[in-house]
DNA sequence: TCTGGCACTCGTGCCCGGTGAGTGCCAGGC
DNA sequence: GCCTGGCACTCACCGGGCACGAGTGCCAGA
């Protein structure tokens, strides 16, 4: 195992790093923090340390930068998560009071993410399956046609039309809206599908079909492909870095284009705690020489959807991790209060 | 006026420059055109083209590229509105068949234009104001909480929370519902302010300050800030001219990431027909090195927001204006649609 | 009015030596 | 046994000098 020293010169080289970001030397090393011993004593301690891997040169006659698993130590044992100061928080929650809608609330937590991080931000909608359901609307807007609107206690609206087989009723419509309500309200939406299996056939033969169509189109909407959705920003952030990864930029900006990407990425990530999953940690190639920090948020103690950031392996993992978590909880406040 | 053959010359630049994103010297445009003129003759025309201002050079002995006002002389005078081919036309159709709403609808546009235009492609939501009431909803959720729903005759749907100084009976809910829409039903949204003016009025004293609350929030969704929306995407494409403004690329991420900006960029363009604004033309300054291309879209014949793309100022300008339109075209029969 | 010729400009690429940051190693000291 | 100062070595970076060549403007002649 590593001496407390090197723990100690690693943490050091991953601080200037991410500050400087240029290559870290011996000398350097020691006049800017207080190691008590000498250069040379650091440079035996990062031979070794390169040795076992937690540090590379670029070249020859360059100082050491950290390597993937240079971050991941410091991370898992090096670093604690940094606390926000409270203007920082007070900033949050004026930030996010006085969101009109959903669609608000994730907009704002968006640009404030990619604004306290300065990096990439990326929020996921609460998801509709872990949702309960708050109600469930069915509009005529024509006489074979209707439209189907899901509300969640997420504050989520979800909108389909429907067209149906045959006119309905202004009636039918209601006892179909009445029962399905009664049915599946304040029950989670995963569960949903079972709970209205049967509902056919206790109506009568002529509204069935309606009755199918609707319920089909219900269904429809949990499934993964259209349920998640997601919100990015703060990609002007990536031009912050264009001088050390100026080609990079673009497997990145179109990793973030594809939400197949990004959903899979965060679903990747722990449902509880922090997941912090460092370059070549990431399956997708184009996010090799990028890192995730993310986090699952929610209304009550369980998540409902996961937001996180997007930044180069070199950022400040103790402040970024910190303004991820306090997202996360203030936007989950807000989603309770709603 | 400037002769034939100047103009021959100046179209040959900009497809040169265009296409091989260097600047374009005498000799090499005699070899790539059949201009049946020498090297020395396109020389003096260059020189008269100069001297107006059409084209510059980037420094002595370099090949001319055109300016601003080159471009604009081309799009104005020497370019047409390139078609798209059978095969991209079909293409497009498939793309857009098969969203389920409206946001599904506007996110294929962007990845669609994204993808034929190869830049970043902008869309706007159909303008509430713009669009007709189909309906309005109003959902109890606890005794003093409804929720408003407006549904457009384009698909959009907005929700509002509202909160009652005062529990609403599901009768007078009922009563408000009725009322509501046999008066906003089939009218434009910009109307509807006039439209329920008076309608606390006719209320009783107790269900006043409900009624009055409901509108209120009602005419609050017509706001211009909560009323226009829009999505972007293909910033990807910007890395395409990498190397040609390395650091330009920054100011445009950060305009995109700005939605008054870019509501801003897209209002100024003309409601009906094309607009093309290039480099300078546009106000913003972070985007003087890049053009825009919009075009109002529609179910009818009015347009009922906008859509484009913006890009270099050196970009295919006919293929792109052949793209914009198209699509919007296609976006609005699917609109019309639904 | 067009053309070929010619001198000129100047950005680009390349080589090259100096500079300095940083390293690895070693002998000596605590 | 660990730490330290000293020392030789490596090599990226920088700036100057130089050749090259694309492209131009101008002019005389057809």
């Amino acid at each position: 195992m590593l001496s407390e020293r090197r723990l100690e010169v690693l943490r050091a080289i991953v601080q200037d790093y991410v500050g400087t970001e240029e290559p870290v030397g011996s000398k350097a090393l020691t006049e800017r923090h207080r190691l008590g011993v000498s250069p040379a004593t650091v440079r035996n301690d990062m031979a070794a340390l390169e040795d076992e891997g937690f540090i590379a040169q670029p070249h020859t006659s360059a100082g050491r930068i950290p390597t993937d698993k240079g971050y991941r130590l410091f991370v898992d044992k090096l670093a604690g998560v940094k606390p926000l100061s409270s203007p920082e928080r007070r900033a949050i929650q004026n930030f996010l009071d006085g969101a009109v809608d959903l669609d608000d609330v994730v907009g704002r937590t968006v640009r404030l993410l990619a604004q306290l991080t300065r990096q990439v931000a990326v929020v996921q909608y609460p998801s509709l399956t872990r949702s309960t359901v708050r109600h469930v609307e069915l509009l005529p807007l024509a006489p074979a046609r209707v439209m189907l609107v899901l509300i969640t206690d997420t504050g989520r609206v979800e909108q389909r039309m429907v067209d149906c087989p045959a006119p309905v009723t202004e009636d039918s419509l209601a006892d179909l809206r009445a029962r399905l309500n009664s049915r599946v309200v304040g029950r989670r939406f995963a569960d949903v599908p079972q709970l209205v299996q049967d509902l056919p056939e206790s109506f009568e033969q002529e509204d069935r079909g309606t009755v199918s169509t609707v319920l089909a189109t219900l269904l429809e909407t949990l499934v993964e492909e259209t349920e998640e959705r997601l919100m990015i920003g703060g990609t002007a952030n990536l031009t912050r870095f264009v001088h050390d990864f100026p080609l990079t930029i673009r497997p990145v900006l179109e990793a973030l284009e594809e939400q197949v990407v990004l959903l899979k990425l965060l679903g990747e990530a722990k449902d509880s705690g922090m997941t912090v999953r460092i370059g070549h940690e990431n399956a997708h190639e184009g996010l090799t020489a990028t890192s995730v920090v993310a986090v699952g948020y929610g209304s009550g103690d369980e998540a409902v959807a996961k937001l996180g950031v997007v930044g180069p392996t070199r950022m400040d993992y103790p402040g970024t991790m910190g303004a991820v978590r306090a997202v996360a909880r203030y936007v989950g406040q807000i989603l309770a209060e709603s």
